[in-house]
DNA sequence: TCTGGGGTCCTAGGACCC
DNA sequence: TCTGGGGTCCTAGGACCC
């Protein structure tokens, strides 16, 4: 059967919100950034990016274009409240609602279009009960026959569209349309396309399925039906989220760092961050990696695994400090990172010691004291003041589960 | 004006066992 | 004594997304 799929993308969400929080700011070009000192803009206002300020710029660069852009600092806890909300108005109008970021969502609307009249309908319903709930937030809507096309069609019209495409008008749409404005062709796959002459979804279309399969592998098959516009991939409710299958920090330091000691400590910070999400969420896993980027930018990780899943913090860490001993640093180091992935899921916490109750018991206190009053409001004795330190949270977050975190 | 953070999926090679 | 192939697990890296 045929199906409406709506694509909800929020425009500059971040900045939306800080706007509609301080009306001192709306009107104004503003870019939210972390707390690091190497931070970089994480959403800019309209206004800012007017001045050509974007997302991954340094505050250095916004700055340089748009002399008095202000910079806020991000607060996580804005976003994820204000994303329950909106969750909250969508699902008002379908159960089948999947939250693809923070800021995006795809709503399968096919049973709601008789209650509420057309898809179009129910489009300006939903932005007029943003509008009335939320305040000055405004989204881009695209409705489609599938999740390819509805992304599309929401990143045609910015800010406060709303594109509705029609079946009899696809191919027209896509014969001359980039292959980078499909999801899931990058910069890489377009040049590697680029070079076999295929620049429009028209061209790559029309491209033999033995040719793309022979230089892409498994994808190749799957490009060309993205450019004729087939996906039959459906939207995923929150509720069927597959558990997750890592869980992982990583943070760019205020300055390079060559001692071992000092890249230990953030190591524990991280793992302190990780294994909290993971108790959290009742995951334990097998293997963890640490990330390492060096001044230069080379990034590489090592991993290792053991026999029984972990999910105690100084389990991470000491699995963590061992790999970074088998590592002779090249060069001073820019960003350090802590994962754990091959996770379990509904795990009690499993201690790598088995004896040691008491740094169970410990870890599951100070759990309890930093839910109640905040991340960090105690740590590991190693853990010294400097380090509580406040993120903003990636636009990859995703309300539920494990990816559920203010810790970021 | 020096370059964030959190994920998923895929590939390829090596070790090991049968 | 030499040789083949399949399956599984592990590691490392790279592509993509927001």
């Amino acid at each position: 059967m045929k199906k409406t799929i709506m694509h909800i993308d929020m425009n500059a969400f971040f900045a939306s919100v800080e706007q509609q929080v301080n009306p001192a700011l709306r009107g104004k070009p503003i870019a939210v950034i972390g707390s690091n000192e190497r931070t970089v803009v994480t959403t800019a206002s309209y206004e800012a990016r007017a001045y050509g300020v974007k997302t991954g710029m340094t505050k250095h660069e916004a700055k340089w274009l748009c002399p008095h852009i202000i910079l806020v600092g991000g607060d996580t806890s804005r976003y994820t409240d204000t994303c329950h909300r909106l969750v909250e108005i969508y699902q008002q109008y379908t159960p089948i609602v999947e939250v693809y970021s923070i800021d995006e969502a795809f709503l399968d609307i096919t049973g709601s279009i008789p209650l509420f009249g057309s898809a179009e309908n129910t489009a300006r319903n939903i932005k007029r009960d943003i509008h009335q709930r939320l305040g000055r937030l405004t989204c881009s809507i695209g409705i489609a026959h599938n999740k390819l096309l509805a992304k599309l069609g929401s990143d045609m019209k910015k800010p406060d569209g709303l594109v509705i495409i029609q079946q009899e008008d696809v191919m027209r749409l896509l014969e001359h349309l980039p292959v980078k404005e499909l999801c899931g062709i990058g910069t890489q796959i377009e040049s590697r396309l680029s070079v076999m002459g295929i620049r429009t979804c028209g061209e790559l279309g029309r491209a033999s399925i033995a040719v793309l399969k022979n230089q892409f592998g498994v994808i190749g098959e799957r490009l060309k039906l993205m450019a004729l516009g087939i996906d039959d991939s459906p939207a995923v409710p929150m509720e069927q989220e597959p558990d997750a299958k890592s869980v992982g920090h990583s943070m760019t330091l205020d300055r390079d760092v060559s001692d071992v000691e000092t890249l230990e400590q953030h190591i524990l910070h991280l793992s302190e961050m990780v294994g909290r999400r993971l108790r959290h969420g009742g995951y334990a896993g097998r293997t963890v990696t640490l990330t390492l980027r060096y001044t230069n930018f080379d990034t590489f990780t090592r991993r290792s695994s053991i026999k029984s899943s972990l999910n105690n913090s100084i389990d991470i860490y000491m699995v963590a400090k061992d790999i970074l001993e088998t590592i002779r640093l090249q060069q001073t180091v820019r960003l350090v990172g802590v994962s754990v992935c091959n996770l379990t899921r509904n795990v009690a916490q499993i201690p790598l010691f088995p004896n040691d109750r008491t740094r169970q018991a410990a870890t599951r206190v100070m759990d309890e004291i930093n839910d109640r009053y905040g991340d960090f409001f105690i740590t590991w004795g190693t853990l010294i003041e400097r380090y509580r330190h406040k993120g903003v949270i990636s636009p990859s977050w995703r309300p539920g589960g494990v990816k559920h975190n203010n810790y970021a």
